[in-house]
DNA sequence: ATATCATATATTTTGGAAATTCAATGAAAA
DNA sequence: TTTTCATTGAATTTCCAAAATATATGATAT
């Protein structure tokens, strides 16, 4: 079983207990997903309402999602969904190169029978996902993206630093904010590229697998770029 | 003059405006150099005495302070200063070499005269500092980090990513945490690696400087995991 | 047009109260 | 003796209402 890492839990269906980690979790949900737009000024009043929850907990999710940096905070002037821009997305894809190609190699060399499962079941799931998203169907886009994201999550899971892994899952959540802001599907594309990292994966070369997630993080800029 | 990215100001003794921005700096300021131990259970009661602040406060505080790392935040159970270990130090160490040695190519690529500047004068006050140090004068070892914290930065920030000097920074607090807990002095070592690096970045030799800099944290991550 | 000032709006912060949950204590049962 | 269970106490979680502070708006005067 995929364990949480208590970061990717906001794509899943399953309510958590306390009010503070369920708004906090909708509110990233909705800036990611593009219900809340870059830029938006996230007035405490209209929140309220919107998400049920009172001003305390909704100012300590706030201050969560500044932390992460989905959501900037203007000193005595409130709280704003975090602007976007061709630099930042840049930025961030880059870091993504640096982080996940690291992770991956570690990963690849590290990584037992476990990890292996999981990888095999991973890809599979968004084998399929792609095949119906290539015929057309675009009505479970979120569902695609979240295989999309376990499926990078499985390949470097076996990285062994838990620190790693939670910077990787925040990265990935600014990126997927930019993807879902452009949203064009990229055709197969990406679909053969993620094959070719998983082959290589298991394969156990790690060069050729951080070599061709370089590529596939690269193709996915330029295409994103291009959108923007 | 350096420029704060909002991230070392804990450092400073400048107060600033809110309630809430300052507890959240004295907090992270007393995690840091070991006020307040790893794993001690943080109760609003306690707090809101040793803080003057309310309880509001002092949630949304634990919680910006949770999603950068320093907090562990357990659902129904509290707050505690996030535990220690061996493990996270040299997770943490080894991000720190290829965030940072990444950060400083790029830095030494890209400086400008300002950046130069700034770098010399980092470097002489951490020199300065340095020797008051070796001469057994320990009076002042939070101006020294700072200044050592000050050089590191300056030395990498021309790396045109604002989101890469972020990470840095909540990573660079993290490991000195670590080093504030064993707080040995590491002799001129440090001193001279310092020195060296500085050299290779004026004389824009990106790949001895980032060398020189993987070689100096890891000399660092030996040092401190021998005390521990 | 610019500057000044009063008003309205929004955030920041606090203290308290209700509801929920966790931990611990001790009694009852196996 | 050990296990189980219920009660109690403590702490967190959550919400509300109001005071204090800062910002934005718009009218008035220069």
């Amino acid at each position: 079983m995929l364990k949480d890492h208590g970061k990717l839990s906001f794509l899943n269906k399953e309510q958590q207990s306390t009010v503070g980690h369920s708004t906090y979790e909708r509110i990233k949900h909705d800036i990611i997903f593009g219900k809340l737009a870059p830029g938006t000024k996230l007035k405490l009043d209209g929140l309220k309402t919107a998400y049920a929850a009172s001003v305390s907990t909704l100012r300590e999710t706030l201050n969560r999602l500044a932390s992460d940096g989905f959501v900037s905070a203007e000193e005595q002037r409130g709280f704003f969904v975090t602007p976007v821009s061709k630099d930042d997305l840049s930025e961030i894809a880059n870091l993504r190169i640096l982080l996940e190609c690291h992770a991956l190699r570690e990963s690849v060399e590290n990584g037992d029978t476990d990890w292996e499962g999981d990888l095999v079941a991973a890809h599979h799931k968004l084998h399929l996902m792609e095949r119906r998203m290539q015929s057309g169907d675009e009505t479970e886009t979120e569902l695609w993206k979240r295989y999309d994201w376990e499926f990078h999550l499985a390949l470097i899971r076996a990285c062994n630093s838990n620190n790693l892994l939670a910077l990787h899952a925040v990265l990935f959540g600014k990126y997927l904010r930019y993807q879902m802001l452009v949203l064009t599907y990229r055709g197969n594309g990406a679909a053969e590229e993620h094959k070719d990292i998983f082959d290589a994966a298991l394969a156990r070369d790690s060069d050729a697998a951080a070599r061709r997630l370089e590529e596939h993080i690269t193709n996915g800029l330029v295409h994103t770029l291009d959108a923007m």
